[in-house]
DNA sequence: TTGCGAAGTCGAAACGTTTCGTATACAGCA
DNA sequence: TGCTGTATACGAAACGTTTCGACTTCGCAA
C-alpha cells in the first residue's frame, strides 16, 4: 500500500509537504497542490487512519450505541446518522446492546480501542450507578439518545414520554374505553416509568382508578408482551384496549390475538407508541404515537458534531421532542355493554 | 489517556514485556502477567487500536455493506455479524449503499482509510466493470453475500435466487392462476436477472406465454412498486396475482391496493420473496419464500475470519442457499371465470 | 542598499504499539 | 569449574502520520 512518503517521492516534494498539500494545513503553492494530488490518484494513495489517529490525537469515528439495529425504529437513527456522519467526513459505528449491560460495556470498551471522537447512547439503564459506570467508562463528547440516565453531564435528546403515553391513554379514554391495559417496559429506565407514568396521569385526570392487573409485564421484546398480552385477554374480566410502549411489544400483541384467535380492534383497542413504515399495512393497521425520529436523529448528530468541533460545550441540556397521534384502524368506540 | 508505557512503568517492567505479558505473545512469568495486568485495571488502559493497526499491519475491524440498514433483512444480517465478529474480537462496520454506486465507492475508500481487516459485502451491481472496479478500490479478503459480481475472485454466498422464483410461480401457477405480474428487480443486478429467470423458467414448464405487460418495473423500493402495481391493476386485463422479489417492494404492492381500495388475496394473491419478522401479521399475512438469511450471514462471516486468519484461501466458490415456500394468506385459488 | 515579513518548503520529532535481536540469570551437564 | 541451553526480560527500531521549528526565497518598504 502506498504510503504518504510514496506520495512525496512521486510529486517530488518533502513529506510534510505533501501532507499540508493534502490537508491544506499549511501554505503550499497550486504547482505542489496539483503534483501532489496527481501522485496520490496515481498511486492510489488513501491515507492510514490508525496513523492519523495516533499522530493527531483524534480519529474520525462516531459510535452509536442502540438497543437492537433490528428494530426497524433504531435501524432508522442508524441510517440518519450513518448520512449525516459520512458528509461530515466521519464513520459511524452502530452496536446493539440487546439491552446487556455487560454487552454494552464492552462495546464501549472496543470503541474506546478505537478512540472514537464521539458517542450517540441509547443507553441500557438510567439509574445512577449505570450512569458512574458510563462516566469511568466514558471520555469523549457523548449525547444521550432517547433516554436520560442519572449522574451524568450529557447531552440529552428525548422524546416527551409522559406525554406520549398521556394523549394515548387519554384517546381510549375518550372512546369510552375504561379498562385499559398497558404493556410496560423495563423498570430501571427512565423511559419506561415516564410512559408508566403518563398512562397513570391520563387514569388520574379522568378519575379513573386503574387496575394493577391491568399493568403488563414487558421487556421491550416481542415474546414476553405476546404471554402478558395472553394472560390479560383470559382474565375473568379482561381488559378492552391496551396501550404497548414500544413497537416490538406491539406486535408481540397482536401475536397474542393473533394466536388466541382474538381480533384488534373488535376484541381490544390498541394503541402502540413508535410508528413504523409497517404499521399501516398492518392488520390491522396500527394506531399509533409517531416518535419524531428523524429529527431527533438530527439534533443527536449535529449536537455531537458540535461538541467535537468545540463550537459546543458539553452540558446537561435535554432536547425535548413531542409526539403525535395517529390514528389508525386498532381503536375503536366502545360499544355499550 | 494511559499508555502502555504507563502501563509498564507502573508494573515495573519494560514497555514490550508488558506488550508480551497482554498478548500472551512471548513467554513471561506469571508473576509479571499478575503486576501487568493490575496495572492496566488500575490505570484504566484500553490499547490504542490506531497504533496497533499501523504498527502490526492489521487491525480488527471488518467492514459490512449492506443496500439499506433500513431493510429489516440487512438488519438481521448486520446483527448475525456484529455477534459473531464480537465473539471473535472483531469490530464491524455496517454502512447502506442504497444502492448507489458512488456511495458506496465512498464507503469502501473511508473503510480502506481504517484499514479494515475483511469487507462482506452486497454489491450494488454485478457487472463486469462494477467488478473491476471494486477489484481496484479493495485489497482485503472479501465475500460477496446475496450476489455475485462478474470477474472478482471473491467467495460468494448467495441464495439459489432462480429456485426461489421458481417455486414462488410454481404455486401460483398450481393455484390456477395464469396472468402473473411479477415485480422485477434492477436490471442490472445478477439477483434480479435470476429472480426473473425463475419466473420465467416456472412459465416455460406449465408451457405459459408471458405478458411483457406484466413485467412490472421495480428497483428494490417501495415508491416505484407501489406505483408499478398501481398501473397493473389497472389494465383492461389485470394480473390475477403477483410475485414481488423483495420485501421492501412487497409492501409497496400492499399499498397499491390499498390505495385502490382493492385486498389480497381477493383481487390479487401476492406471493414474496423474503420473509421477515412482520410478515404475519401483515394484512394479510404474506405468503412468502423463506431466505435462510441467518445462517447465509453466518457463514459469510465464517469464511471471512478464515480468510483473514490465513485458515482458507480466497476462491470463487459459492455457497448456495436453498429457499423455502411459506404459505400464508396472501395467495388463494383463483375461481373459476 | 538593507532589513523584514510572508510564502513556501523542508527535516525531524513524536504519537503508542509490536517485534526482534540481545542481554541476563540460572539450571543442568560434562 | 566452565559451558550450554532455556526462560525471561529488555532496548530500540519501525509502522505512517502530523506538527513545529528552521531555512530559503522573494517582494516591498525604509
Amino acid at each position: 500500500m502506498a504510503t504518504i512518503r510514496d506520495v512525496a517521492r512521486h510529486a517530488g516534494v518533502a513529506i510534510s509537504t505533501a501532507s499540508a498539500a493534502l490537508n491544506r494545513s499549511a501554505p503550499v503553492s497550486a504547482d505542489v497542490i496539483a503534483k501532489v494530488e496527481a501522485a496520490v490518484r496515481e498511486l492510489g494513495y488513501v491515507p492510514h487512519g490508525g496513523a492519523q489517529s495516533l499522530r493527531s490525537g483524534q480519529s474520525r469515528l462516531i459510535g452509536l450505541i442502540v438497543p437492537s439495529i433490528t428494530n426497524p425504529h433504531f435501524a432508522a437513527v442508524a441510517r440518519i446518522i450513518e448520512n449525516v456522519c459520512l458528509n461530515a467526513g466521519y464513520l459511524s459505528m452502530v452496536f446493539s446492546t440487546g439491552q446487556d449491560s455487560e454487552r454494552e460495556n464492552h462495546i464501549l470498551r472496543m470503541l474506546r480501542q478505537q478512540r472514537v471522537a464521539g458517542l450517540i447512547i441509547i443507553p441500557t439503564r438510567s439509574d445512577l450507578e449505570h450512569g458512574q459506570r458510563l462516566k469511568r467508562e466514558i471520555h469523549v463528547p457523548t449525547v444521550l439518545l432517547d433516554m436520560f440516565v442519572e449522574g451524568l453531564a450529557y447531552n440529552v435528546v428525548k422524546l416527551d414520554n409522559i406525554a406520549a403515553t398521556r394523549i394515548a391513554t387519554q384517546h381510549l379514554i375518550d372512546l369510552g374505553h375504561r379498562r385499559i391495559a398497558v404493556l410496560t417496559g423495563i423498570a430501571e429506565l427512565a423511559t419506561s416509568k415516564d410512559r408508566l407514568a403518563g398512562y397513570l396521569e391520563a387514569h388520574r385526570d379522568a378519575e379513573l382508578a386503574v387496575d394493577p392487573d391491568l399493568l403488563l409485564k414487558g421487556d421491550y421484546d416481542q415474546s414476553l408482551a405476546t404471554r402478558s398480552v395472553s394472560a390479560a385477554m383470559r382474565l375473568a374480566d379482561p381488559p378492552t384496549a391496551l396501550l404497548s410502549i414500544s413497537n416490538m411489544m406491539t406486535l408481540g400483541a397482536l401475536h397474542a390475538l393473533h394466536d388466541l384467535g382474538l381480533a384488534a380492534p373488535a376484541d381490544l383497542s390498541i394503541v402502540g407508541i413508535d410508528d413504523f413504515d409497517f404499521a399501516e399495512l398492518l392488520a390491522p393497521p396500527l394506531t399509533v404515537v409517531r416518535v419524531p425520529l428523524a429529527s431527533m436523529a438530527e439534533r443527536a448528530i449535529d449536537i455531537m458534531l458540535d461538541l467535537i468541533a468545540g463550537r459546543r460545550r458539553a452540558n446537561s441540556e435535554t432536547d425535548l421532542f413531542f409526539p403525535e397521534l395517529v390514528i389508525r384502524g386498532s381503536t375503536r368506540r366502545l360499544p355499550r355493554a
